[in-house]
DNA sequence: TTGTTTGTACAGTTCAAACTGTACAAACCG
DNA sequence: CGGTTTGTACAGTTTGAACTGTACAAACAA
């Protein structure tokens, strides 16, 4: 009878735990990431201990190549950590832990990537309206038609600036302070 | 002659720009859209003028009913408005071109709706494990385990409550001034 | 050395998202 | 009123992403 009612106690943590995981995974889409993936990262949030693959797959009722993928996707978005515990040789991972970090690493590395590949070819794009331009018989109206994309050029050129600002920032102790001070006030 | 070099010109100019907007399309699934989206958005942004669904589907030779749906997926996300010009029957649409705007306001929108629906089944799971702990018959190890539980619970609450101010703050004006003064910073 | 364990590359399959064409409702025209 | 134009709902098709199982390479064991 007792038994029976430890069995159905963490039966019911379980639910609840899978509630949550299945919610964050849901809304993982954000970080670009599967909900599957996002199921991984919970269960390995809740799980505590670091898991190998086969832990993995146990948990989660899918393939061992899943969860190698999965876990690699993971780690690239510094979501994941390897972890080592002696006497155990498979290798084990366990999750980043700290969702602050997280946030703002995923800016930085993703964003990040993406504006640098733009701005090259936004830059790339510039420079060769800007030799078109220096044809001295071009046309008056030709002239205004490229400078109109020069100058949308050069407001992203701008934009991207400022976006990479505003990583620099997020990355800064700044940013920390200036939220917490935010709520702070809000207390009063 | 000349007319071959003007045909010549503008052929190379709309391929610079056709480089520019696969390049932004190809990396706005950070903003979870498809590149055929994405490219729908850079069409309209350097068209400038508004455009009928017929110029869209002409533009980027797609069926008239994805350019409907794909619009509207750019509406939802602020970065498609619906323009008007007398004597136009049809339905015009015209980029958003506030790149600032489109930024902060995708956090507003997107993030927000993903936290409070984060928020809502966590709390929910808290209250129903502190309703557990009452339980006076609870073994000191289950009371321990669900405390582990709550205490990541708990975390997790304290994160989106941070992120939500971090939001206001990004829509705040104070975003602007403090990264437009690490930039005058940079320049000295 | 051979035998075993573990992670991953790769080919094939499954499934969901993107896209199309048709068909129709709503708005407008005469 | 019927005839035309315009946007979209819906069913069907295509395409690509997610996932699986097998097969193998690398690391280790004896």
């Amino acid at each position: 009878m007792k038994l029976v009612n430890e069995m159905d106690r963490s039966e019911i943590v379980e639910n609840i735990r899978d509630r949550v995981i299945e919610s964050v995974s849901q809304n993982m889409y954000l970080y670009g990431v599967s909900p599957s993936i996002g199921r991984l990262y919970g269960t390995l949030f809740f799980n505590g201990e670091p898991m190998t693959l086969d832990d993995m797959k146990e948990e989660l009722k899918m393939s061992k190549t899943s969860m190698s993928t999965s876990v690699r996707t993971l780690m690239e978005l510094n979501m994941v950590e390897r972890a080592w515990r002696k006497g155990i040789r498979k290798d084990l991972y366990e999750a980043q832990d700290d969702w602050y970090q997280i946030f703002t690493d995923f800016f930085s590395n993703q964003w990040r990537k993406v504006t640098a590949m733009n701005m090259k070819a936004v830059r790339q794009s510039l420079s060769e309206l800007t030799r078109l331009m220096d044809d001295p018989e071009l046309s008056e109206s030709d002239r205004e038609l490229i400078q109109t994309d020069m100058d949308k050029y050069q407001y992203i050129l701008n934009y991207y600036k400022w976006l990479n600002e505003f990583f620099d920032f997020l990355n800064s102790d700044e940013l920390y302070q200036v939220v917490k001070k935010k709520m702070d006030n809000e207390k009063k």
